[in-house]
DNA sequence: GTCGTTCTTGAAAGCGCATTCAGAAACGAT
DNA sequence: ATCGTTTCTGAATGCGCTTTCAAGAACGAC
């Protein structure tokens, strides 16, 4: 190591003017304007001297420089995101995606963190802005009015994930959340459940955590279940606020026959507690998620969710914003709807006899339910 | 949304040249490099001028151009940070660490992925210098000649994580992996196992996995407990990989009472599987872990593993990036040793009875053990 | 061989900001 | 009031690159 140090530092010495274009038209009698053709219109530039610059540039190791280029070109090669956290296996994988995504078109993922706070998303787009990102995504719908009209006014292309607006003014890639986990409700409904309990996001500041909510509510009214107030939860996602809610739910006069989670890392968290409970899960409880998160697919039993295919999405967000470089501003927005799986695991099946018994099975199971494993 | 939308757009006529400084110069009759110096360096200019500029710079709603001030001040304001994979919990919370540690610099993180590929990592960095980063991140001690030279040849400041090299010319922030696997080794040698298989990480190009896998060879050997080389498995880092790592390990002729597993998300899946094998762990079998990723101390039973103060690792390289930053090139680097912590839970015990019966059981517990949980 | 075109190429002009430099203003001492 | 200092302020310079712009080279048609 030490050795590699030392020849470095001897390579240095030896290359310490190699920085600007400048200096290298002088050292080899080619301007740098064709210096620089060669780098950004190779085809401009005849092929011989083309050949030769190519050769001045590899010698010198040449690294272009960044503000110089941005300046001058008024693109920096940069796009932002801004995510509520990056330990969070879905956002995680949204922006590895989208780092693979706009990887191709040579450009660098600028990364801000808002802890779901959307004052600080706020800061976070001001302060990407002020690095010149040629395009940023945001997740969901809920920003701050400011946010907004300062990516409006600045004319940056962006677009906000995770969620579907049709009527949005900018691309937004994602689905209907509240539709989403009517879904899962619907299919514990259809499997005989009456008796719900639900933990959910904090829906402050959370478009997704709340409309998860509005949806589990929704489904369970259109069947006229009552849910009482007490049986819903808003927990961070955590999974011992998670465990927590669960032991609370479970200490409910009416126990609920299932669960409804608003991510599947409540839905783990609810599933742990049961277990470390001995409740028997799906037997005695029914518990669902959202997300599909690896983990859901490897605990015991594995977790019913709404598969999300968050690669993918960090992926198109990407590539839209990729294709905003070129397009013209006014075009209209592409919004891409994402069509997601129900998918069924161990960790729901139909109640106890006990809980049905005075009710009637009505319905049959969701059509949607993509595969079913154990 | 669409009123806002409207609303904004109307804004953006009304500021479309409240662009730069120099637009503000003429328009306020103060001169941009006195609005410059309100910027960068309040202190210079008097108070009433302060104020009537800053006015002025609020008024208009002014956003810095980065890329400008870049090429003037050559400094970016801008960390970069190169890591394996974002979708790791380890990995996930050493970037959101270092992200939190930069902000109150005012740096932005610019965020790379390796996917454990040297060559790539090398790419990634070049693009982050390019980018004129002030400072950059890397994980561990494996990387291509090419990139440190780079990187020493460029001066940029720079740190390794997840490791520890008092040798290193650079700071390095992290701990002994060969040490700390071999203690946790060391402990189920302790408590009277003898028959061990190893799921470890892919030690190519990762030398983290590399050298927690002879740390576990070194404590065995100095054991004298022999390790057959088809109980060694060398898988990447995922449950499902784990699971059939574990599934071969389980068919060995003499099975394994312990398995040393070279992360969290490798003793998961082992754990998985033999939950759904019906193998009862601890009694069955012992797993221990590294990491203490969060699933760690919430499946059941818990994973015995090595705790890794992850968020506080990135928030480490981050202050030291920035220091680094007013620091004088050549000075010596300071070298951050991270005390590990060895968490015993439920997924590691004695071996049943059968195993120990032939060995007699030396040593005592290990004595670096923190917490004990079910 | 000449003239009109089309390609190539280099010189030069910024991009927006930080900063140096020198002149102006303010201040203190006499 | 005057001069010497110190503090402020604005004009001007340049960071390194991309991109006109115009001159020069190459080429084809006659």
């Amino acid at each position: 190591m030490l050795h590699l140090v030392a020849k470095t530092e001897s390579a240095s010495i030896h290359s310490a003017k190699a920085g600007t274009l400048e200096t290298l038209a002088a050292r080899s009698g080619i301007s740098a304007a064709t210096l620089s053709r060669v780098i950004n219109h190779p085809q401009q530039v005849r092929a011989p001297l083309r050949a030769r610059a190519e050769r001045v540039l590899r010698d010198a190791g040449y690294v272009a420089h960044g503000a110089a280029r941005s300046l001058a070109s008024k693109r920096s090669r940069t796009m932002g995101a801004v995510v509520p956290t990056i330990d969070s296996a879905l956002f995680a994988k949204i922006v590895e995606g989208m780092q693979q995504g706009i990887h191709a078109g040579g450009y660098q993922l600028l990364l801000a963190i808002s802890s779901y706070d959307l004052e600080r998303e706020g800061a976070e787009v001001r302060a990407l802005l002020e690095r010149g990102i040629d395009g940023l995504m945001l997740i969901g719908s809920a920003h701050a009015p400011e946010t907004l009209s300062m990516l409006l006014r600045r004319g940056v292309p962006f677009v906000t994930t995770c969620h579907h607006d049709a009527t949005a003014a900018w691309p937004t890639i994602g689905w209907n959340n509240e539709r989403e986990s009517e879904r899962v409700a619907d299919y514990l409904l259809d499997i005989g459940h009456r008796h719900f309990g639900v933990i959910a996001g904090i829906g402050v500041g959370n478009d997704r955590a709340a409309d998860r909510l509005t949806g589990f509510r929704r489904a369970l009214a259109r069947r006229h279940v009552h849910l009482a107030d007490a049986a819903v939860l808003e927990r961070a996602y955590s999974v011992p606020a998670a465990r927590r809610a669960m032991a609370a739910l479970l200490r409910l006069p009416q126990r609920p026959s299932a669960v409804l989670c608003g991510n599947d890392i409540l839905a783990y968290g609810a599933l742990q507690e049961c277990l470390w409970q001995e409740l028997r899960v799906p037997q005695d409880i029914s518990i669902a998620g959202f997300d599909n998160i690896e983990m859901a697919a490897h605990c015991r039993p594995g977790i019913t969710t709404i598969d999300v295919p968050a690669a993918e999405i960090g992926a198109i967000a990407g590539r839209t914003l990729l294709q905003a470089q070129q397009a013209a501003i006014g075009d209209p927005p592409t919004h891409t709807f994402v069509e997601l799986e129900l998918i069924v695991r161990g960790s729901t099946a139909p109640p106890a006899a006990t809980h049905v018994a005075a009710k009637s099975r009505r319905g049959t199971p969701a059509a949607r339910v993509i595969a079913v494993a154990p």
